[in-house]
Order: structure tokens, then C-alpha cells, then sequence
DNA sequence: TCAATATATGAACATTTAATCATATATTCA
DNA sequence: TGAATATATGATTAAATGTTCATATATTGA
């Protein structure tokens, strides 16, 4: 395997930077809580805060950054906000990281 | 997709809790570059250092790390170490990771 | 055995990060 | 409009992280 530069990029440093950032996203035990529960089905912050047992700020500033990552969606329904899985990448990251840990 | 208990883990709390590490664990920038150097050959510290431009001592604490995570594998040959990726599925998540930001 | 070379380790420091608390911003419904 | 509910945000703090510097531990060959 070669990691060579992709288009999008304009150097490698930024490339790396951003894989980088990702799995930094990834490296939280909440966040992976919160991608997991999302995987079979969206879900509000209200369920997830409760689903968590954290406090509703935390769970927040991690959807913040979920969404920053562009790594979940959001849909609001009346007061509610849903959140979702942005697209079949997450779940296959979630995927790996599980088969490397059950190896 | 459902993430059910592993038998390997007496807990989920412990299975997150791991996927986190690994995930942290390739969430840096220098770690990224040495994974990928060593994606297409082995090398000694000594030539990684000098790749990537940063002191023996702060390459060799990321190989301490990467190291302790079982994500790469060593051999001695006389004063130098040879660092190698421990097994296929290093490429695997460096692969999605770089899939995902190419998206 | 001693000097030279390669690598690892520990302590210190600066930066980043996650959690909390308080509060702001929607949205609904009476 | 105003109260109630759901979510987001900003400031603060404690803990974790990456780098550096100094030094320790192998290994080789003279």
C-alpha cells in the first residue's frame, strides 16, 4: 500500500492533519457510545443524554463535534433534534475498530 | 448493525473502552506518518526519526505507544530495532480512515 | 573494557480535551 | 405573549497528551 496525495488535498501534512483529526473523533468512549446507539436508529438528545447517563451539555458538546466531524446528521421535529449516522463510512470505522479489538 | 458483547470482554464498558484506545491511539498526526511509513517497509528508528524530522525522543515515545497498543512489532539486528505493523488490520484502518476524508 | 552508536525512559512543561455549571436560543402551546 | 421544554453554547477546571531535555540501557567493535 502507498498513501499518495489526493486531489482534494493540497499537501500530505493536511491530509494526515485530517485522518488524523477523525479517528481523534473516534477516541472517545462517549462519542463511540453515541455512534453505536445511532447505528440501528436516529435518535433525540434526549434519549441519548438519558441512553448515557450523562449530563445534557456533555452530550452535546460531543454531538457538536460529531457534527463538526460531519460524522452524524441532524433533523429537527418540533422542540426535538434528531440525530442520525451521516453516512455508511461511520459504521464501516466502527466496524474496524471492533474487528481489531476482537481479533 | 448491532454491537453486542464480545466473549473476550467481561463488560461492554471494557469493549468501548478499548475501541476508544485503539482509535485514540491512531488519532495523532506523527503516529498516522509512522504507520504509513512502515506500511510499505520496515524501518529502525533511527531512519523514521530522520523521516520525519522530529528528535529520537519524541519518535521513540510514539513507537512506546504504538508499541503498547500491539499495532506494531519489533526485531533487533545489532544496535538497531526494526519496527514493522503487527498484522493486516493497521492497513485495514488506515485504508477506511483515508477513505473517509477522501469521501 | 571503553568509546561510539542506537534506542528507551523519566521528569517537566505547554497544550488540548472532557466535564460541569450557568445561561442562551429555539419551539410549542396555552 | 409568556411559561415550559429541548437543545446549544461559553467559561472554568481537572485530567490527559505530546514534546523536550537529560540520562539510562543495550550492542558493537577496537
Amino acid at each position: 500500500m502507498s498513501y499518495e496525495r489526493n486531489e482534494r488535498y493540497g499537501s500530505d501534512e493536511e491530509m494526515i492533519g485530517d485522518m488524523a483529526e477523525v479517528f481523534r473523533v473516534f477516541g472517545d468512549r462517549t462519542r463511540l457510545l453515541i455512534l453505536m446507539a445511532l447505528s440501528t436508529k436516529e435518535e433525540c438528545v434526549g434519549d441519548l443524554t438519558e441512553e448515557l447517563g450523562m449530563t445534557q451539555s456533555a452530550v452535546s458538546h460531543h454531538l457538536t463535534i460529531l457534527r463538526q466531524s460531519r460524522l452524524v446528521k441532524t433533523r429537527r421535529e418540533g422542540k426535538s433534534i434528531f440525530y442520525s449516522l451521516a453516512d455508511d463510512h461511520v459504521e464501516d470505522i466502527l466496524n474496524i475498530g471492533l474487528e481489531h479489538i476482537n481479533e
